[in-house]
DNA sequence: TTGTGTTTTACGACCTCC
DNA sequence: GGAGGTCGTAAAACACAA
């Protein structure tokens, strides 16, 4: 683990302006410690712009997330101590261009078991491609399908995150693909979702990264294979990004977010 | 409706660091 | 030893063409 820097620090790996205690949105302008502002990279999620949202009335989103899923502690067991979502002490608002889904008709506000694995509780109904946010109407319900018992091998052994959480996890990530303990347990008590999920979520995320920017690279030029590996004799001087950057593919990637595109799918 | 390809959660193996 | 990193993979969920 390279967890030193990131241990319980308050600031982000990466440096930028200190994020605002409400969770809703990070810094409105975020710098990359790189020379030159990288193009814009995330096609995929160019709804989201990581500006401060205007101070428009914030919509009544549904409480935060509480308690980790029954089924998946039926599963899994009680788990590592899932923090119980009580009322957070972050505002946790969706940005201003975040369509919410309606709440499911639940026994309560913001619970999120109908949502995530309750049958017939679907958080985007009707959710279908070519849809403004496409990512966000994934249908949950489709989750739902069983709930409890869920192994690796039969059964739903996962579930659908809900538009909001992944949305929120998004955010995150967009503001640091290392997501420190901290905010990892502030998120996690925020969605509902436990620390490892989190976790797991953030380096599922950094791999997806990974690999549509090896997919790019391939595309945009293909070197012949005598360049294609580095030199391990040390004198291959990198040019580009510091190395303080961690991660060779964030300095890149970590270019100004805003503006950024909408991908025309994203728009409304 | 069905088959197929892609994406999304989740895990295990292995590694590094403290 | 524990925590979290990458990498590879399994399998559900999903989108879409035939």
């Amino acid at each position: 683990m390279y967890v030193g820097y990131v241990l319980d620090k308050d600031t982000p790996v990466y440096p930028g302006p200190a994020r605002p205690s409400s969770l809703g949105l990070g810094p409105s302008t975020y710098a990359p410690p790189g020379p030159a502002p990288a193009p814009p990279q995330y096609p995929d999620f160019a709804g989201y712009t990581h500006v401060e949202p205007a101070p428009a009335p914030p919509p009544t989103w549904p409480a935060p997330f509480p308690a980790p899923k029954d089924d998946w502690a039926a599963a899994y067991g009680p788990g590592p101590a899932a923090p119980t979502a009580s009322p957070a002490p972050l505002a946790f608002g969706p940005p201003p261009d975040f369509s919410p889904v309606p709440a499911p008709p639940g026994p309560g506000p913001g619970i999120l078991a109908p949502s995530l694995g309750g049958p017939g509780a679907p958080s985007s109904p009707g959710a279908q491609r070519r849809t403004p946010y496409e990512w966000m109407r994934r249908s949950v319900a489709a989750a739902g399908g069983g709930g409890s018992g869920k192994t690796r091998t039969k059964d739903k052994y996962r579930v659908v995150y809900t538009d909001h959480q992944r949305l929120e996890l998004e955010k995150e990530f967009h503001y640091s693909r290392y997501i420190t303990i901290r905010r990892k347990s502030e998120l996690a008590a925020n969605l509902g979702l436990t620390e490892r999920q989190v976790k797991i979520w953030f380096q599922n995320r950094r791999a997806k990264e990974r690999k549509v920017n090896k997919k790019k690279q391939q595309q945009q030029q293909p070197l012949p294979p005598t360049q294609l590996p580095l030199p391990l004799d040390g004198t291959h001087t990198p040019s580009g990004p510091p190395l303080g950057s961690l991660c060779p593919t964030n300095a890149g990637l970590l270019g100004t977010p805003s503006p950024v595109p909408i991908k025309e799918e994203f728009l409304p």
